[in-house]
DNA sequence: TCATTATAGTTGTATAATGCAATAATATAG
DNA sequence: CTATATTATTGCATTATACAACTATAATGA
């Protein structure tokens, strides 16, 4: 059984994307949904960035990111700027609507995180945190 | 930072979910996708369960695991089962079909897990297994 | 016993996220 | 300067899902 790790966390990914994307919840609270989250995110941390390259982050069709972006400049969450050296280009920019927003997303979020893991120990919780990490960066090197 | 690690689980949660998600050629290998092979495992694990069951269990509609489970049925892989004692309710059973895919499905998941854990440790990927069952059975509580 | 209400399942309809294809505008290379 | 490549948008199709309406059967209670 030198692979009963490895199935286990194949039966569990499984699993854990079912129920996650069943709680349909999620996009109730506040303005945002998982995906205008990620891409917020992304912008207010990494700073601007063309749909392209939002699109190779989450590995996305530009088509997705470009309606997603759009939607979000509509809500003036974001906001676009012609690349001055390239005509075909547009970088974006949260604006301050936006962060608010993405705050009260994310806190949201770690309130439920929170109260879901109330019983974890500090340690699980870091250990299942530093995990997570190192699996998306993982996935990301593919 | 009392929190921090619930705020790490938090982001790298939602960036899972996407990156996971996004992977579409999930829905290649095989015959199947990721829905139909939790039924299938969920029915050929635990034994029959009808409709109603199935979709608590998964935190779905009734009328979305209805569907699944007919296009399983119509792919050979379940057969219905009248119930004796519910002239309303059915039970499902897994073909020797069904247990074919659901095996040349997992094994492929299991392939592609462990090309991208190939350089984990085996501590590692233990200690990720279990973190991932124990949020996915809290998660369940809820 | 029969009428009402509850339950299991199916099917119709709507919605939302996504990918692919076609297009437009611009950039780059030969 | 022409041909090809790139960035982004938009049209279209697909898929997974939920909700609502419906059917058939069961359970309850007067």
């Amino acid at each position: 059984m030198e692979h009963h790790s490895l199935a286990c966390i194949e039966l569990e990914m499984a699993l854990l994307i079912r129920r996650i994307t069943s709680i349909a919840s999620d996009k109730k609270i506040a303005n945002l949904d998982r995906s205008a989250y990620l891409l917020l995110h992304q912008i207010s941390v990494y700073g601007s960035s063309g749909v392209k390259a939002l699109a190779d982050e989450f590995h996305l069709d530009i088509s997705t990111v470009s309606r997603q972006a759009a939607a979000l400049e509509q809500k003036e969450y974001l906001y676009k700027i012609p690349d001055p050296l390239d005509g075909r280009a547009y970088s974006f920019q949260i604006t301050e609507l936006g962060t608010e927003e993405l705050i009260a997303y994310k806190q949201a979020r770690l309130a439920r995180i929170t109260e879901l893991l109330k019983d974890w120990s500090e340690e699980e919780c870091e250990s299942f945190g530093q995990l997570l990490k190192k699996f998306n960066s993982t996935i990301c090197i593919k």
